[in-house]
DNA sequence: ATACAAAATAGGAATAGATATCATTATTAT
DNA sequence: ATAATAATGATATCTATTCCTATTTTGTAT
């Protein structure tokens, strides 16, 4: 009961999203493991993004703007979505931003007893690319 | 050309908005202006909410999960959500989490050019009454 | 190898939240 | 009071995601 069977649709799923450092939608990734799996369908895609999330092998990352978007680098770090290309970049921990903008939060009683036990904290701005040239 | 004109709805609802703090849903804010407002719609209601946000006089909240919740408080300030009971609660500014945790984001610059100008961070952890009783 | 049971898929329908459309109504300037 | 036009209500549409069911695939036991 239970058993975890494989199947070569979420292998493809895994592979590919692992493969990009660009975080995907739902929608990125079906548009690309079609190519090798004519038949697949969206519902699979998501049913196996949200297999790799529970399993802890893929978070997702909500962004402001509503959309959701899927990341196959699962250690802690931060993104930054550019408000003119709309792609999400990594913060690399060793960023000067990531150490001065924000403190790892401890657990953090309030006044009326709520207790805090984490945040998620979401970067905006523009990108190399669109600053750049 | 552009003129505003006032309508009874809308100002039913900043009105309903304002008189809360507990962060309603557009469908929570229809499900009460209709009290008054028998015949209103619910594109109405989206309408104005975001005729209140362009107008600087409302903030959307969007959390983790998903969904969008409205703000008439429009004063710097910080959310919590409880991932129990899923109410969103504010974090005052003399709070000492938010001192604590949270340092503002001045514009900086990542060695690829990037530069990031803003930053949303989101609070999770157990309300009063979750914890509480 | 073969058969069986469980898990996973494909395809499509169903849902939820949000937006857009458009004829009608309400508000405001003159 | 009238004309111009902003705002509404009702409905249609859209998008992302979930759900359903028959079929296929996979792992295991024989």
């Amino acid at each position: 009961m239970g058993t975890i069977k494989r199947s070569k649709q979420r292998e493809a799923i895994k592979t590919f999203l692992y493969s990009r450092h660009d975080h995907p939608t739902a929608e990125v990734v079906y548009n690309n493991v079609i190519k090798d799996f004519p038949k697949i369908s969206l519902g699979t895609v998501y049913r196996n993004l949200s297999f790799l999330v529970d399993q802890g092998e893929a978070i997702t990352v909500p962004c402001e703007d509503g959309s959701v978007h899927f990341d196959g680098r699962i250690t802690p770090h931060y993104h930054f979505q550019c408000t003119k290309c709309g792609r999400i970049h990594d913060i690399d921990l060793d960023d000067p931003v990531y150490e001065s903008e924000v403190i790892s939060a401890p657990q953090k009683k309030l006044e009326d007893g709520s207790v805090i036990t984490g945040h998620v904290t979401f970067f905006y701005g523009l990108c190399g690319e669109c600053t750049g040239n």
